[in-house]
DNA sequence: ACCTGTCAAGTCTGG
DNA sequence: CCAGACTTGACAGGT
């Protein structure tokens, strides 16, 4: 099995490179010029795109093939004061030279929206909200050029004191969305509200690809070893949305998510780095059936985690963890 | 240079 | 019905 680790959004290697700067609305409604004001916005996501490019730079020469956006490479684009401002004619070149580099070097790029986009939700205008932000995330992709192998990843949302009412509801809303919507989305297990077996079901009515989330599946689980859901997890990968797409050369490898606990008294807070052991345990169940999988560590120390991580998965090349990379291994069934 | 409160957005809990 | 927690990087405004 082919094993390739990727990170969220920002480096801790490289310096003044933040993909998320932004402006307050409170800022914004300061400047008296609103021309010029929408300018500078123009001129902060242009820098973030610009610094998302330089990262990527950075991936390609650790050979980091797997990498999720930050969400916010656009201030206040979804802002209800700013709705007659579209981003994307002054951001066209910058967001295009983005994917471009993407689709030069065989990269598997995401977003995943924040927790504000609900699609469980019973309020009609949270459900707005939500769609409007899920085709913002769209059209970012798409004005980089890339097609539906570049996923954006949400949780079902809120349980609402009946999580069989609101998974419900969830998949009616998801089957109204626009099918541009639907094709991008994966659907991921959260540490707190539905299991990774709930998650999992809703993936199977909707034929959505599942990211496991091996962290949020301890802490929040029912009663079963992760492993166990993975031949069906894996087939939610397969002939469905995921290849939906004609232009889609080749199969999405299926992705997991990997933390670890902060502290003992800390158990859903993310760690500085990742432990090495329990991800092991769980690559080598699943190897023997598994060709190729995508890691998303997802600590407070970034790629710096993932290169630590990488030093301790060499410990194990005499059990059959094989360094292909400074960012990938064969975990050898 | 460093510190603290705040930020557009949702949900859940507890008062 | 409303305040605070949750969680996170960065702003904004202070020293």
């Amino acid at each position: 099995m082919i094993v390739r680790f990727g990170y969220v959004a920002m480096s801790t290697v490289v310096k003044n490179a933040s993909p998320s700067k932004t402006m307050t609305m409170a800022s914004f409604t300061k400047l008296n010029n609103r021309d010029a004001a929408i300018r500078k916005l123009e001129r902060i996501a242009a820098e973030n795109l610009h610094n998302t490019l330089r990262l990527l730079k950075h991936n390609r020469a650790y050979d980091i093939k797997v990498y999720r956006f930050s969400s916010k490479l656009i201030p206040l684009a979804t802002h209800a004061d700013l709705t007659d401002w579209d981003p994307f004619i002054a951001l066209k070149d910058d967001f295009a030279d983005v994917g471009k580099y993407v689709r030069e070097h065989g990269m598997r790029v995401s977003f995943h929206p924040d927790h504000f986009t609900v699609l469980s939700t019973p309020r009609p205008e949270v459900l707005q909200n939500s769609i409007r932000d899920l085709q913002h995330h769209v059209q970012m992709l798409d004005a980089m050029g890339l097609n539906a192998m570049a996923k954006n990843n949400i949780h079902i949302g809120g349980a609402y004191k009946d999580k069989q009412t609101a998974s419900a509801r969830f998949e009616e809303n998801f089957r109204g969305l626009d099918p541009r919507i639907q094709e991008r989305l994966t659907l991921e297990n959260d540490d707190k509200t539905f299991t990774a077996q709930e998650t999992l079901a809703v993936c199977q009515n909707l034929g959505v690809p599942m990211v496991l989330d091996i962290h949020h599946q301890w802490v929040n689980n029912d009663g079963e070893k992760p492993w166990e859901l993975w031949s069906d997890i894996l087939k939610t990968w397969q002939g469905n949305l995921a290849q939906a797409d004609a232009t889609l050369d080749q199969p999405l490898p299926p992705k997991i998510h990997v933390s670890s606990p902060k502290s003992p008294t800390e158990l859903r807070s993310h760690a500085d780095g990742v432990e090495v052991a329990p991800l092991l345990a769980f690559l080598r169940e699943i190897a023997p059936y598994t060709p190729a999988l995508d890691v998303m560590i997802e600590a407070k120390s970034k790629d710096t985690a993932l290169f630590d991580l990488m030093k301790d998965l060499s410990n194990f090349s005499e059990e059959g963890v094989k360094i292909l990379s400074e960012a990938s291994v064969e975990v050898l069934a």
